[in-house]
DNA sequence: TAGTTGATCGTCT
DNA sequence: GACGATCAACTAA
């Protein structure tokens, strides 16, 4: 099994963070079965000084998690039925923030196809594409068995956590603008890999 | 293939 | 009471 990145790797600045963890493995352990998928996607969320950060008007009950340990999952409900998973980074108080939108799967991937209920197979061949498995940040929530539960959980601990992976060339990296948020949206700070599948639709248009 | 919409509810104003 | 760091199904062409 390869190296669990150590709690420094967190505590680095967001956009920093948010680079390094393309082409790691993130890790998911329910029970004895393990779900691995290499980071293809993520976007960069500044805490205080981002106008769409969730921490940007201070901290409440939901987004307590940012403002707390690098390190750990922020999890989060929206649109009354999805999940989506951050990684905190910086120091307490600073409430960065790293937002995972894709993932290639490399690992344990029946057990995916199962969490997401793909239950449509047969009827629409479209979507039979293993790219539809992991390609935006509630679909990996799902695929991973992510939730509430999850919220705040250590990632060096057990049941979560992100390994080194392949090493990743600065030109294989793109540079772009986030998605779905009104404010900030001029900033490019969404990071992925350059021609991968897996990469969100969202995102390739752009 | 592009564009639109329904689902569905926690969180903050 | 409004809306959201989304997804999938539907429509029209």
């Amino acid at each position: 099994m390869a190296q669990k990145l150590a709690r420094s790797s967190y505590s680095r600045p967001t956009l920093i963070v948010a680079r390094d963890l393309l082409g790691k493995y993130l890790v998911r352990r329910i029970g004895r079965s393990f779900l691995i998928g290499k980071i293809v996607e993520v976007e960069a969320y500044r805490g205080s000084i981002d106008p769409a950060s969730h921490a940007y008007r201070g901290r409440t009950p939901r987004n307590a998690v940012m403002f707390g340990r690098e390190g750990h999952p922020y999890v989060y409900f929206t649109y009354g039925m999805h999940f989506c998973a951050n990684i905190v980074t910086e120091d307490p108080g600073k409430a960065g923030a790293v937002l995972l939108r894709a993932l290639e799967p490399i690992s344990g991937i029946s057990r995916m196809i199962v969490n997401r209920k793909k239950k449509e197979r047969k009827r629409n061949p479209k979507r039979t594409d293993d790219r539809s498995l992991t390609n935006g940040p509630a679909k990996i929530c799902q695929a991973f068995r992510i939730g509430r539960k999850e919220n705040g959980i250590d990632l060096l601990g057990r049941k979560i956590y992100v390994t080194q992976g392949e090493s990743i060339k600065h030109s294989e990296i793109e540079r772009s603008q986030r998605i779905g948020i009104r404010e900030g949206k001029e900033k490019k700070w969404r990071f992925s890999l350059k021609g991968n599948r897996w990469v969100s639709e969202g995102g390739r248009k752009i």
